[in-house]
DNA sequence: TTGAAAGCGCTAACAG
DNA sequence: CTGTTAGCGCTTTCAA
C-alpha cells in the first residue's frame, strides 16, 4: 500500500509547514534532544491538510464529514473548498482504528465462479453497497481448513460482520466466530436452514437459507409422485460438497419410507454437462434390475447434460426415464424436453443475508433466522408442465 | 466493528494492568492532573497482551510475527505459546496505518453474476489468495458513475493494488487512478486490450485483456470465410457494454469493408435465452431483401436461444441461418447443432491481472501489459465441426 | 460551535 | 537479539 497525492486537476499539494517537530516536542522535556529521525507520513493528503487549508483544526473537518449539520455554514463552505482543493480521500484504516468501527463485510463462499454462489455474491454485493458497506470476499473452495485459514485472517481487519456458508465449520473456525459474536459483530451462516451443525443441536449463528433435507424429501416426493419406484440419485463431484450429500440422503431415506428403490451414484468429476452425459450412459448400462425410471441430479448442468444425451440416444424422457434438476438455471425451461428442477432463491439469499446482518449491526439481536422459499418446478422432464 | 475476546478454549483474557495510566503521563508535566476519562481500548487481545504474556515487550511479538527468525529460540517458544493462549489475532488495520502497507486489493467488476465476470472474480481470488492478499470486491453495474463513487471508497482503504473493468472511466475515476499509479499502487485494467480511451491515445494503466476490436472482426472474418453476404450483429441489452458494441463495430467494419451488408440489432433486455429466441424470430420476420444468413451474437446466451428457436422452428442451422456466439460457455458445445464461439481466457484474465499487480506490487515497474489469447471455436452452427 | 489532549494498535527508527 | 520512543491518521472525551 502506498498513499497516493491529491487528485485534484491543479494537483496543489498542501503540506503542513506546521506539523509538529519531534525535536522541538523533545525539547519541552528535561533531557537533551536526541537527534532521532522522525517518522515521516506516507505522502497522501490527511485531515491536517485541509483543516489548514481551511483555516481550521483536523477534528472540525473530521466532524464536518460525520456531522456537518454541526459545523457553522460559513466554516462548512470554507471545508468544501479544501477537501476538493485538496482532494482530500480519508483514510479508512485510521478511522476504523480510532473508532472501533468499520464497514467492511466479510464474505466466505465455496466457490465464486459457481452460477449458485456468484448470484449470492452480487446480492450482497447490491444491499451492502447500497448500505455503504464493502465486501471483502474469499473462497474456501469448500474445504473447511481453508475456511478457518481465511476466517483468522478476515478478522483481522475487524470486519462490520461475516458471512460464511453453511453450518459445517471446523471446531477452530466455530471459536473464532463465536468470540467475533460474543464482540457484537453479526456472523450470518448462508445456504443452509437446519438445526446445529450434529442433528438436534442448535444453531449457532443466524441461519438464512434453506433445509436441504427438506428439499431432498420433497424431490424424492416429487418423483414418487409421479409412480416411480426405482429411484436414482445423482451427487456431484465434489466430496466436500455436504448440502447435496444432505440432499441425496434425505432423498433416499423418502424413497425407502415409501417402499421404493434407490440407488446413489457419484459423478465424476470434470465437466458437469459431459458427467451428467455419463451418467445417463452409466444409468442405461445398468443391469436389469438395477435399472432406474427416474434420476434426480445434485445440480442443473449434470442433469441437463444427461437430457442432451437421452436426445442424442432417443431415450424418451420422461416415459422410459424421468429427469430431476437442481438449481432451475435458465438453461432448464428452454431445453425439450424442458428439465424440471428446484428454484432457489440464488439471489435473495445473498440480498436477505445482508439484510440481517445489517440489521444486527444496528443493535436487533434477534436471531433473525430465515427460511427463504424454494420451488420444485414440474416440468416435461418429469411428466409436468 | 466491534472486537472479539479471545476464541482460546480457556478464554482467559490477559488484561495489561500496567497500561500506562493517562493521568499518570499527564503528572510528568508542570500543569496540574486534568481529570480526564482515559479511553480504554476496544476490548479486543493486543500484542502488548501478548507480550505481556511472554514476558517481553510489545515490538518483540511483532517482530516475531513479522520475522521469526529474528527472535532468539526461547524466546519465540514463549512468544509461542503465549499467542495460543490468548488467542490473538492481529488488527490489520492497525499494522496497515503504522506501516503504510496493506495486503487489500481492491476489484471493480461489472458484475458478479455473470460467468464471465464471476471466473474472472475466481482467478483473483485464487491467486490473491495464494499470495496472502485479501479482496475487497465491488459491482458496478457498467456505470461509470458507480465505479467513480466505488474507487473513491475502495482508495479509502489504500489497497496495496486496484483491479478496474475496461479502459473507459469517468475523469474524475482516471484523475484518482492516476493519482494511486503515481504514489506507487499498481492499477490493472482487465477485459480490454487497446491504446487508450480516446483512440490513437497512449495505454493508461496495466491492461489484461484482449482487443475487441480484433475479435469483432474475426467474427466477420469467420462467416464471410464461409461465403455468407448478408450479417447481422445481435447486441446485448445492456447499453452500457461498451466492448459489446466495439465489437459490433469492428464486425460491421470489416464486413463493409469485403462489400458484404450488415445489421445491426440489438436484443431486448430480460432473460437472454428469450431474448436470443426473439431476435431468431426477428430476423426470419424480416423482410426479403434486409433477409441475413448469418448472425452474430454479443453472448452464447443470446445466441443459443435463437440456436433453440431455430431448432423449434426447424430452420436450418447453418443451411438457411449461420450463428456465431460470443464466450464459448459450455453449453456451446453440447447443443446439437453445436455453436461456433469465441473461447476466451474468463479465468485466466483474472489469475494473470493479479500476477501483475503482485509483480508491480514487489517492485516490477515495466508496463505488463498483456494480451491473452482467445479462439474462435468453429462449430456446427457455422458449417464447422 | 470549535479546539486541545489523548489514545486506537501497530511498526519504523534508532539505541543498546 | 531486545527495548525505547515516536508516530501512522483518525476519533473520543472533555473544555471552552
Amino acid at each position: 500500500m502506498l498513499d497516493f497525492p491529491a487528485p485534484s486537476p491543479t494537483d496543489h499539494r498542501v503540506r503542513d509547514p506546521d506539523r509538529p517537530d519531534p525535536d522541538r516536542r523533545a525539547a519541552d522535556t528535561d533531557s537533551p534532544p536526541p537527534a532521532r529521525q522522525a517518522r515521516r507520513g506516507h505522502g497522501s493528503v490527511t485531515l491536517r491538510d485541509v483543516a489548514l487549508a481551511a483555516g481550521v483544526t483536523a477534528i472540525t473537518v473530521s466532524r464536518y464529514l460525520r456531522e456537518p449539520q454541526v459545523v457553522a455554514g460559513e466554516t462548512a463552505e470554507r471545508i468544501r473548498l479544501a477537501l476538493a482543493e485538496t482532494g482530500y480521500v480519508p483514510n479508512k484504516q485510521a478511522g476504523g482504528l480510532a473508532s472501533g468501527v468499520s464497514n467492511i463485510v466479510a464474505a466466505l463462499l465455496p466457490n465464486l465462479a459457481n452460477s449458485i454462489f456468484a448470484e449470492t455474491a452480487q446480492g450482497l454485493s447490491d444491499t451492502l453497497q447500497a448500505a455503504g458497506c464493502e465486501l471483502l470476499i474469499t473462497s474456501t473452495g469448500y474445504s473447511l481448513e481453508r475456511e478457518e485459514e481465511q476466517v483468522r485472517a478476515l478478522l483481522g481487519w475487524r470486519p462490520g460482520g461475516i458471512i460464511v456458508t453453511g453450518r459445517r465449520h471446523s471446531p477452530a473456525t466455530r471459536a473464532l466466530l463465536e468470540g467475533a459474536r460474543r464482540a457484537g459483530t453479526p456472523v450470518i451462516e448462508v445456504w443452509d436452514y437446519q438445526a446445529g451443525p450434529t442433528r438436534g443441536a442448535a444453531r449457532s449463528f443466524t441461519q438464512v437459507g434453506f433445509s436441504h433435507e427438506v428439499v431432498g424429501r420433497a424431490m424424492a416426493d416429487h418423483l414418487l409422485q409421479a409412480g416411480h419406484r426405482r429411484l436414482a440419485y445423482v451427487d456431484s463431484g465434489i466430496a466436500e460438497d455436504y448440502r447435496a450429500h444432505e440432499r441425496g440422503l434425505a432423498f433416499a431415506a423418502r424413497a425407502q419410507e415409501a417402499g421404493a428403490g434407490v440407488t446413489h451414484l457419484a459423478a465424476p468429476k470434470g465437466d458437469p454437462f459431459d458427467a451428467g452425459r455419463h451418467m445417463l450412459q452409466a444409468m442405461l448400462d445398468a443391469p436389469a434390475r438395477q435399472r432406474v425410471t427416474a434420476a434426480a441430479f445434485a445440480n442443473d448442468h449434470l442433469a441437463c447434460g444427461a437430457l442432451l444425451e437421452a436426445g442424442a440416444q432417443s431415450v424418451a424422457v420422461p416415459k422410459r426415464l424421468a429427469l430431476l434438476g437442481f438449481g432451475d438455471f435458465s438453461i432448464a425451461r428452454q431445453l425439450r424436453p424442458s428439465l424440471s428442477s428446484v428454484a432457489l432463491p440464488r439471489y435473495e439469499i445473498g440480498v436477505t443475508a445482508a439484510q440481517a446482518l445489517l440489521r444486527q449491526r444496528a443493535g436487533d439481536d434477534s436471531p433473525g433466522h430465515q427460511a427463504l422459499p424454494w420451488q420444485l418446478m414440474a416440468r416435461q422432464s418429469t411428466g409436468g408442465g
